[in-house]
DNA sequence: CAGCAAAATTGAACATCGTTCATTTTTGGC
DNA sequence: GCCAAAAATGAACGATGTTCAATTTTGCTG
């Protein structure tokens, strides 16, 4: 820790190349698993496509774990700007409906990334699945404010919890179906399945909070 | 073709120790799923449980994909008599309440083979991967028969749909929040918060039924 | 019982994987 | 142009799933 400053911005230039190199990795990682799946994703046939040597893979990342977590956060950017496209202009029980078909065609519309997502298991977690973490909370913000539309009677703790589990019902609608390991719905009647699903949900929510404010009991 | 049955009953006695070498090999495997994870899965201490030689594997299955479908259809007969248990004397939204309870418990009590479950991709869709789907099927007619008592008024091939819908909605509950890659909640709130999202669910049927056959508008 | 062909078992060998690290090449201020 | 530090390189390592030639076991036969 003495001896490593006594050249002046010598980190500038280099930082940029390496971060470049990053960069490069983290595209060609992420096209790797858009088109064959994150099974694909081998550090050889990685280091051929970013154009670098195979230890080049290892000075710029940890191990391919975390390059593929990398990869994942792109899609989960991706998917975030698809769910705000959906619910723009849209609120209540319109949006939540919206939201969810929104999910499933991104689902559809990029397979092999999406179930990425949710297929990679992190030997060492890392530090950067905190932004991932981060990615998803800002998804579930957007099923908060729909839900705060409805508007359901709950504490915001409660709000919160509700966000999670339907954003959890409809990926799970989506996941068994599209993995098609077990008993699901095929594509084609995937979005109308949960479009009935989500409409289900909100007018539950709306029968609640009605009968609470209305106990004719 | 020609020469195969000159000898008599040759193969029978054969066939028990192949038969016996298979079951151990299964049970071997499921242990190793159970304990360490599907990950832990390996030919070469798989063989050091099952004691048998490597290449042993290699004559019972065609690889260890094919054994480890073995081994979570185990685990499938497991789960089916779980929920079969939960729904005795039970019916309509009480049952289903409990079903998807009983879902989460045994996702819990048996983690690791409950994720080998849904993380098992197979290379080569292999022939028993039927009885795979038959497994399904049946806890699917648990759901189908609570559904069933609602009553709720749609067709027999809606009633499957929303079957199959409903199980995945508890699944991904279940998933996102035992898998810990985003934001669900904490295991021991999770009976609780399906317990209130399979009661949503339930009242939301109910009184679309309702409103069907008195429509007062 | 001994003979023997067929079946089953064995584990060394192979290809491929992620990862490491000694060596080489490049970099950029003096 | 020089040179120390940084970056890039790819051969090598250990572990993986899978194969297969060699060996052992099996169970009927004369």
């Amino acid at each position: 820790m003495n001896t490593v400053q006594k050249r002046g911005d010598v980190t500038e230039k280099r930082s940029k190349k390496s971060q470049a190199l990053r960069e490069r990795l983290i595209d060609a990682a992420w096209r790797r698993i858009a088109t064959v799946g994150l099974s694909g994703l081998t550090a050889r046939e990685l280091a051929a496509e970013a154009n670098c040597a195979l230890g080049s893979i290892y000075s710029a990342f940890d191990d391919l774990d975390q390059l593929a977590m990398y990869a994942n956060l792109k899609s989960l950017g991706m998917l975030e700007r698809c769910l705000v496209a959906a619910k723009t202009g849209r609120t209540g029980a319109d949006a939540l409906r919206s939201l969810g078909c929104a999910y499933a065609r991104f689902a559809i519309e990029n397979r092999l990334a999406w179930e990425a997502l949710f297929d990679l298991r992190l030997l060492h977690p890392q530090p950067a699945s905190a932004d991932f973490v981060d990615a998803h909370s800002h998804l579930l913000s957007l099923i908060t404010d729909a839900l705060r539309e409805i508007p359901v009677d709950t504490t915001p703790q409660d709000l919160s919890a509700r966000s999670r589990t339907y954003f959890a019902a409809v990926h799970g609608i989506v996941s068994i179906s599209l993995q098609g390991r077990f008993v699901g719905h095929p594509p084609e009647r995937l979005e109308a399945e949960i479009d009935a699903f989500v409409t289900l949900l909100a007018d539950g929510l709306a029968a609640e909070a009605g009968s609470a404010r209305s106990p004719q009991q």
